[in-house]
DNA sequence: TTGTACGCGTTATCAC
DNA sequence: GTGATAACGCGTACAA
């Protein structure tokens, strides 16, 4: 900057208010100073205006699982948003148990003031005890899952009317006798999804209680056994004719489990999925589905962090669950006889 | 620092002999110290130590399509190697061709030494421009891909090898009428792949040129047009019966197209891919392919990164492919009659 | 062995 | 409009 300075002959501070567009500068002093920047391909150092400034634009997003392609978009979303913004995205793997040193890494980071703010897609399982030392280091956006009781910002889709959509589906075929693999029973996102299956069933004349139900953790694996204790309950001439699961990842452990039962998939049981993950159209059948709007999700969580840190103590904005999609294909078919 | 120092009663400059375990210390005050440390929960400002030591433990990971599983397993494997370095991993998406301003994204960050060095995902279709300058501001490390010219150290998997597998396999079903639907030509591993193909095809008496080739660009979309124009070219009784994909991706995209036109797959046509994405083992059938040690790939980068940042003029240690794994499934049968 | 003082590259506060 | 100059929080020669 100094060289700059004087290759324009004036004062670094001109300079500064030339790059920062604060302070008046003449016409004539600016176009020097400008042209000085190209010329020695000088960019501010972000450390040193990070240490002045008590501040750097950048934001941790916490992802449990990048494999899973729902949560891949979700960080493609917020990638995008914040590289706009000029602010840089840390990718944050959360802890794995039992591997940890005393101190999560994120929250080491946030302290350190590396991180001005962070995006947290919760997913997992669990709520990490960190997230409220988390929250007491700089603002915090859920994206994806509302954590109640800590009332953080959130940023979510409408996982209950979904649920219910996709439910009212599955009995339009004509199914009655419907099992539900659930998500982990710790996260707000299975609990909404469960009460718009129970919803849509009930109004269909099913009692919500009689309906078996299975809890999973949203991976593949899951899914299989699910399945399996699902159809090991319900034998002989009740079987269960629809398969309604909380997660696309899940639909494919049950589908999977269903093959080997040698059960085909929609003839003998018709299966759905939540999320619309890309490869869901590719499966065979086209596995019936909920879209989500996994890459604006991702987007505005970054918008509304952004936002919180402009403004420290604006109130989290009203909430509003995101619209999602029914996507209707070829894994429900009416059951037989 | 300066509230620790005055909490243990001694200098500041103790504090950071002890912090950075620079400096002899008597154990009393080396005592004093950090427990006043944990007292105030101090964290040193990393921007302040960036500043100082003109680097901050922080990659830059580009990646062009986190959508795709195989580069998402990538990313966490960099993500785990260096967050248990202390590094934080920065998320870049290279520019949108035309959406972007005159300098990209990437370049800027590391020029404003917000970055220590970068690991290169090229994958997409073609080499930014961007790199010849990335590469002046420091380190870079490709993965999964190889820029012939550039003298850029790189992790890479055994493609060619790999390659020779899937279709000695393919031949070894009885398959003699054959399509190749191959990646970007202006990528290394593209080449790789179609050079392991035509050396399996020709020892097993097929003449590499006589075998019908599209190409793609490793996506979806791409794999379904190649397979038709693959398929319109062969015609009649010698239509293909097996198409050798170079990537799962196509493949699917592939499978999609064969379907559409009514023709099932494995016993019309068979099909192989390359990369095994977690979900080719769902697909029906079952997708036969290699599996490249994407997690591995990913810490290895990281690694020779971190090692390159140490010893900035190491030379690139010998360049040595990863091996892969032929995945032997039921995408592919022997051809009918 | 410990403390003092300076510099890292910027920005903000003041005088001019 | 412009230019000195003092922070920002840390590392480290150097003096004590």
């Amino acid at each position: 900057m100094k060289d700059v300075a004087r290759h324009a002959s004036v004062s670094v501070s001109t300079v500064s208010y030339v790059l920062n567009g604060t302070g008046p500068v003449s016409q004539e002093r600016r176009e020097r100073v400008l042209e000085a920047v190209k010329m020695l391909s000088y960019t501010p150092n972000e450390a040193a205006r990070g240490l002045r400034q008590r501040s750097a634009p950048t934001v941790g997003l916490i992802v449990p699982d990048l494999t899973n392609p729902y949560f891949a978009m979700i960080a493609e979303g917020v990638e995008r948003y914040s590289s706009e913004r000029d602010a840089l995205v840390v990718l944050c793997a959360p802890e794995v148990a039992g591997t940890s040193s005393s101190e999560p890494t994120t929250t080491r980071l946030l302290r350190s003031q590396r991180l001005s703010g962070c995006i947290f897609l919760s997913g997992a399982s669990a709520v990490p005890r960190s997230l409220m030392e988390l929250t007491e280091l700089g603002p915090v956006v859920l994206v994806d899952e509302l954590l109640p009781g800590f009332g953080l910002p959130a940023v979510v889709s409408d996982n209950r009317s979904g649920a219910r959509a996709v439910a009212a589906h599955v009995l339009s075929m004509g199914h009655r006798r419907v099992g539900i693999i659930g998500g982990p029973s710790t996260l707000w996102s299975s609990h909404q999804r469960l009460a718009g299956y129970r919803e849509a069933f009930a109004s269909g004349g099913i009692e919500p209680d009689s309906i078996p139900l299975e809890v999973g953790d949203y991976r593949q694996e899951s899914g299989f056994d699910a399945a399996r204790l699902l159809m090991a309950r319900s034998a002989g001439s009740d079987r269960i004719t629809a398969l309604v699961c909380a997660n696309d990842l899940m639909a494919v452990g049950a589908i999977e489990y269903l093959r080997s039962q040698s059960l085909r998939v929609p003839e003998d049981v018709s299966v759905v999925g939540f999320d619309d993950v890309p490869f869901a159209r590719s499966l065979t059948p086209r596995l019936t589905t909920v879209r989500q709007p996994a890459h604006d999700m991702g987007a505005r969580a970054a918008e509304l962090l952004f936002s919180l840190l402009e403004n420290p103590d604006m109130s989290p904005p009203d909430y509003e669950p995101l619209p999602v999609e029914l996507m209707v294909r070829d894994s429900v078919q009416p059951p037989r006889a």
